[in-house]
DNA sequence: GGCAGATAAATGCATTTGCATTCTATTCGG
DNA sequence: CCGAATAGAATGCAAATGCATTTATCTGCC
């Protein structure tokens, strides 16, 4: 390879017809993505203060929000999937955060709930999420977090007719 | 489970005042998570495909746009962990869908590139990526497109504070 | 020039993840 | 009812991940 040609910003090999095809910039996926892993990094940070990760909290938010849930309900809710929530609740209950129970009614299942040690965790922490989400929507007006919560909502459900 | 946790009696669940604090169904970081795993997800399956993993299509896509970048700009554009992507790159490198070459100018730094086989894939996947993002984005007009687009935008930069 | 400090990428290692399977309990068809 | 099929959760194991550190290079200052 020819000297000086290296590091430069933009190949010769790649002629501009191809880049049209696809734009990185308006692409949903990859804008979503980067929105989404650049917030749950962030709110990562404060959660190691208490020994805590974000998998555990969002464990921990979706019992608070709905109460008690079988281990199937959690994976819905979480989008965590089922061998790594079983784990993770496992741990979750040896640190006291969650009780697992078996269902008296369907033994197959097992019922989550939060413990009142995790309770008040919670508790603790929703301010912080919401300060977190607060920063993330600085200066948007109430009228787009609508309009952004009900979008998101459409692409959650448009993109389960893309699962099997 | 444990044995020995069945059928304990613990008084249920939730105050209704304590739920009043936080509503995840209108909860930014949640929202955004469930939609991109979603996305990730499915699109994930069609990559298996291609004995492709979604990690390395992000790359695949980012140097698509960007043509030739340094490892730590890759990092940067892709959201991937930098000892992740530097090993991700390896065994892309391995499969012959990118090519690494240490910066003349700066030795420290690597340069990575699209082969041309790794162009080639590309090319066959973008198609695929634009009909996952078009059915994610069923029933939405052009305006409201562009409104999300730029309210991601919006929200990737307003993170950027978060992270010290 | 030479060294202290900074920067880029790779690597060691423990943890987490996810697929495939297993184990237990339930449901359904005869 | 009984056995096969199904459903829910846990687990074995290999692969992926991320933090901390290492290795290599560069930059600035004297």
């Amino acid at each position: 390879m020819p000297a000086g040609k290296e590091g430069r910003a933009v190949p010769s090999s790649q002629p501009d017809a191809d880049k049209g095809l696809f734009d990185l910039k308006r692409f949903l996926p990859y804008l979503l993505n980067r929105a989404g892993i650049r917030l749950a990094t962030a709110f990562s940070a404060e959660l190691s203060r208490f020994d805590l990760t974000l998998p555990m909290w969002r464990v921990m938010a979706v019992l608070w929000h709905h109460g008690e849930q079988r281990v199937t309900d959690l994976v819905i809710e979480t989008t965590i999937e089922q061998s790594t929530l079983s784990r993770l609740l496992a741990s979750m209950d040896g640190r006291g955060l969650v009780a697992r129970q078996r269902n008296q009614r369907d033994a197959r299942t097992v019922i989550v709930r939060l413990t009142p040690a995790g309770r008040d965790l919670t508790r603790q922490l929703i301010p912080l999420a919401l300060r977190n989400e607060g920063t993330a929507l600085q200066g948007f007006s109430p009228q787009e977090i609508d309009a952004l919560h009900t979008m998101l909502f459409r692409i959650f459900d448009n993109a389960a007719e893309l699962l099997d």
